[in-house]
DNA sequence: GGCAATCAGTTTCATTTGAAACTAATATAA
DNA sequence: TTATATTAGTTTCAAATGAAACTGATTGCC
């Protein structure tokens, strides 16, 4: 009598996990197209910028805690942005290990360019939702965004 | 009198493709930790399992479309299962350029262990929300994935 | 039949990513 | 002070990824 217990289906198109992962993956890729194509511009480069844009004059350490990038990803991608003139560093002059970020005025420029740009995607994406879904969508990405996801694996 | 149109601001942190993806990229990152771990298996190679695992003798396209990942990625996959004696792969006797799948004995017996953690997983992402909100994610989530995204882009 | 076009799947090569080691500066503490 | 540990950021090296070229099989069309 083999397979007594009936094993509970897996369908992976219904698996949350499958289905935020392929519909983010798409949203990004899209996103990421649109930025590199026009603006010469990566992922990890444009979450720099839009975080420079938004608060001036933080370390690369800071860049990375507020743009859920790791170090390493920002070190590079502030490498790149400085080589094409979008930001500029300075030394933090009561810690010379810190660095001071800043968009120069051809990274403002472009940031300026984009922000339009990104906010008119979101909206897009938003049009199809009800105020109340948009709402409801808020309160629960808000919950799973504050679960401690590495506690749950057991 | 410079910046005389105020720019709409742009939080990060409220920007729903950076939430989508932050979430998501946590969420796969602990799954893909608890699969690697247990059993030495990445995500795509979980992803053609858990496909061939409901859906067993079907060819490595279709792999690929159920499964959301590109034909290399299905290649690639699929090459390191077989070598592991989790897939056999046979060749379609109507078409010799197309191949059968399906898990092994030895790749069934993982499937059957996986489901149940994948299925636990995911219901404790679900637990904190209450039905109403499960059903409006799920309607959501069915909005979004309809939307043709290429073209949101102007 | 025979020849071009298409399709399934693989391989190659360049780029991206991630983990760990590393450098330089600062903090801690004996 | 002077070792020791910690922190900020960079570099290095291996593995993952993506795009394009490739191989072998099939289809469509003359």
């Amino acid at each position: 009598m083999p397979n007594a217990e009936a094993l509970a289906a897996l369908r992976l198109p219904g698996f949350l996990p499958y289905r935020l992962a392929t519909l983010s993956n798409r949203i990004s890729r899209t996103i990421a197209r649109l930025y590199s194509e026009r603006f010469d511009l990566s992922i990890p480069e444009w979450r720099c910028m839009a975080i420079l844009g938004e608060t001036p004059d933080i370390s690369a350490t800071e860049v990375a805690e507020r743009g859920a990038l790791d170090k390493v990803a920002v070190s590079r991608a502030i490498a790149r942005l400085r080589a094409k003139g979008r930001v500029e560093r300075h030394i933090a002059p009561d810690d010379r290990r810190r660095s001071v970020l800043a968009l120069s005025a051809a990274g403002e420029k472009i940031y300026r360019e984009i922000v339009p740009l990104a906010l008119a995607y979101e909206e897009a994406l938003l049009k199809r939702l009800s105020d109340e879904e948009r709402a409801t969508l808020d309160r629960i990405l808000r919950r799973l965004e504050s679960m401690d996801l590495e506690k749950l694996v057991e």
